[in-house]
DNA sequence: CGTATGCAAATAAGG
DNA sequence: TCCTTATTTGCATAC
């Protein structure tokens, strides 16, 4: 049935590295959603580099050429085709419902929400989303933003560092990983795209007037914009939970007394009761409808 | 070493 | 000010 999409490149860990641009998305029907964007990227404006693609350890795993897409087949595996889905959906550790007994898809809760690679490859939605968004178009920049970041020389983590410099939103490994394997809601790629867009452009730019340059531009400083997350102690946990069981929603001054018995800031403690409780409550929610069985 | 991912901290939005 | 609900995002660690 499915074709292939493209041709994807992956490492001795099966990891997608990049890919050799083909056809764009057969899939649909006659609908004809294509994409306004060419299928062709427009990176190679900007010959930095030859037209090779290499990894984080200098190995050239594909080459950007106009018509002549050889790839160099050195140390590194590519594997062409083979693949039947062309984007990788994650096994969403979600509500397995394997009985064939009852088909009642309840909506338990709040659902998780669909990410981008696994809509993609759908051709409509159903109802609810309505969103306005071009998920071809995120895909495409994805797949593209990877080979880029990786023309750069550079890795996840340098990515999420450096744009914790620069403005706009910070984001971590974590981040940029998950965006590149559209590993994401829509709406968080629609808003992080533009921002990897524009830092990527900059970081090219850079990249042009000179290595050093762009090692400087990725080495920014601080500039945090999002608290860092807390990391509990296993002895805090333990203190918060005992707390907790007598009282989950403990009143302005006991969150302050305990925040100060434990040494954490107050407002991580409220926080920590706010979302215990709400963990509690899913997690209660979700036995009712999975009791059996 | 770089990337992928589970769990949960932090944040957004509406009372 | 702080709660709830829904969601986003990152630490820690597995791969």
């Amino acid at each position: 049935m499915a074709g292939i999409t493209s041709q994807i490149i992956t490492n001795a860990q099966g990891q997608v590295i990049g890919t050799l641009p083909l056809l764009v998305n057969p899939a649909s029907l006659g609908g004809g959603a294509a994409t306004p964007t060419l299928p062709l990227h427009g990176l190679q404006v900007q010959a930095v580099t030859p037209q090779l693609l290499f990894n984080a350890q200098g190995q050239i795993v594909g080459t950007l050429g106009n018509g002549s897409a050889a790839v160099a087949t050195s140390a590194a595996s590519l594997v062409s085709s083979a693949t039947p889905s062309p984007v990788v959906i994650a096994p969403q550790p979600s509500v397995l419902k394997t009985s064939p007994t009852l088909s009642s898809a309840v909506p338990i809760a709040c659902g998780d929400a669909a990410k981008v690679g696994q809509l993609v490859s759908k051709p409509q939605q159903g109802a609810g989303g309505e969103d306005g968004i071009n998920l071809e178009e995120i895909r495409e920049f994805a797949k593209n933003f990877k080979i880029r970041r990786l023309s750069l020389g550079l890795t996840q983590t340098q990515v999420g560092q450096a744009l914790t410099a620069t403005e706009g939103p910070a984001y971590s490994q974590s981040a940029i990983c998950r965006f590149e394997k559209l590993d994401i809601t829509p709406k968080s790629a629609q808003k992080l795209k533009p921002v990897l867009e524009k830092w990527l452009a900059e970081a090219e730019h850079w990249n042009q007037k000179g290595q050093q340059n762009l090692m400087e531009f990725v080495g920014g400083e601080p500039s945090k914009k999002r608290k860092r997350r807390t990391s509990f102690t296993p002895q805090a946990i333990e203190v918060l939970n005992s707390y907790f069981k007598k009282n989950a929603l403990p009143t302005g001054q006991e969150i302050t007394e305990i925040a100060r018995e434990l040494n954490y800031d107050r407002e991580v403690v409220r926080v920590w009761f706010c979302n215990r409780r709400q963990t509690l409550k899913n997690t209660s929610k979700i036995n009712v409808f999975q009791a059996q069985q």
